[in-house]
This record gives C-alpha cells, structure tokens and sequence, in this order.
DNA sequence: GGTGCGATTGCA
DNA sequence: GCAATCGCACCA
C-alpha cells in the first residue's frame, strides 16, 4: 500500500538530480475544483540543473517565465511549449539556484487518462500556467511518498528533445522505472 | 515593433 | 514526416 504521507520541504530543497532520481515511484496529487482529487505514480522525469545547463530555461538568466526556478524548492514551474503544451516542473535547490525536474510520465490509470509526455500529463492533472508558482506544500498540487523504487528498477537515459543542448543534451538526466510500459519519448527510450 | 523557435503531440 | 499554435526571448 503506497504512503499517503506528503513529501516535505527539505525532500525539494537537494540537488535536482537527486530529487528526480527519488520522484520515480511517488505520487501526484491534483485537487480539481469539484473536490476530487486524482492521484498517479510517477514513472518518468527529467532534471534540469542550474544555469550552467544548456537544456534548462535558466541558462539565459531569471525572465518573468522562469522566475519560479529561482525560487527555493518546493513549488511549481509550469509553461507553455509550442503553443498548445503545457509542461510541469518541480522546483528543486535553494533560492537562488534554478534546477527543476520536469514530470514526463505517471502510471494510468490513476489520473483517468494517459499522462505518457510531459504535455499530456498536464491535460489529465488539468494542470496549466495558473499553477505556476504555486506551493507544493498546498492544497491544489501536491506528492506523496507512494513506492520508492531501489536502484536496480532506475534507468537513466539522455534528456528528449533538447539536441539543441550541446555537451548537455547528452547527459543522463532523464530518469524512468526500467521496463515501465508508460514512460514517453521517442521510440520508448528504455 | 519584428522575428524565430520551442523541455510536444497527433495524424498522414 | 510534418503541421499546429503562441508566448517569449532576443534584436532593433
């Protein structure tokens, strides 16, 4: 029986790839405005680290958009790609040093429809740019312990569609549950 | 004020 | 393989 207990502050306060790698197996918490709250593991993230990080939207520097990455860990960075896609993030570190893990993919059927892609994800959690900012630590959005995964269920590959990235589009910052039918990407990177 | 493109998706 | 669709970063 997965834990219902929240994550806390200091679990989004550490380095961005070690949250990722312990997001795997925890679970998303979505509050709708009619009270139901949908709930689904988290098979699939990605970690973006700093401003150093050709990949991340903190390269460039703080900008009204990104402004939540440089916040300290534990709210929401939520935006908009390609005009139609919203992508959500977990602000990780301290204030001050932007690093964020982006959710690509829960387990269904928790959340009542696909969230394979980080684009999906948010349309299932109805999850848009109104929550960026928003605590993690709140009513609206949130995580529960869930199942951890060991080390042996954890594959890391090269983050999608940031070939753009240089040296850095080749780091293994994407994080999945070896053998999880759900993850994105494509052809299923596993 | 103009321009180019993206941490994606769905369909041909 | 590629169109959809628009906020925003960047340059002028």
């Amino acid at each position: 029986m997965p834990s219902r207990k929240r994550l806390r502050r200091p679990f989004y306060r550490r380095n961005a790839l070690q949250v990722a790698r312990d997001l795997l197996g925890r679970v998303l918490c979505r509050r709708l405005s009619d009270g139901q709250v949908l709930r689904a593991r988290i098979v699939e993230v990605e970690a973006y680290d700093g401003r150093a990080d050709r990949a991340s939207h903190a390269h460039r520097g703080r900008t009204p958009r990104n402004l939540p990455m440089f916040e300290a860990g534990g709210i929401a960075y939520v935006y908009l790609v390609y005009g139609m896609h919203h992508c959500f993030n977990v602000v990780t570190g301290d204030r001050g040093s932007p690093a964020a893990v982006l959710l690509r993919a829960t387990e269904p059927p928790a959340a009542g429809e696909p969230a394979s892609g980080p684009g999906r994800l948010c349309r299932a959690f109805r999850i848009g740019r109104d929550e960026s900012g928003c605590s993690l630590l709140g009513r609206e959005v949130w995580l529960e312990e869930g199942s951890p995964v060991g080390d042996r269920r954890v594959k890391r590959t090269p983050r999608i569609g940031v070939s753009y990235a240089g040296d850095w589009a080749r780091r293994p910052y994407r994080f999945v549950i070896r053998n999880h039918g759900d993850a994105s990407g494509p052809r299923r990177l596993r």
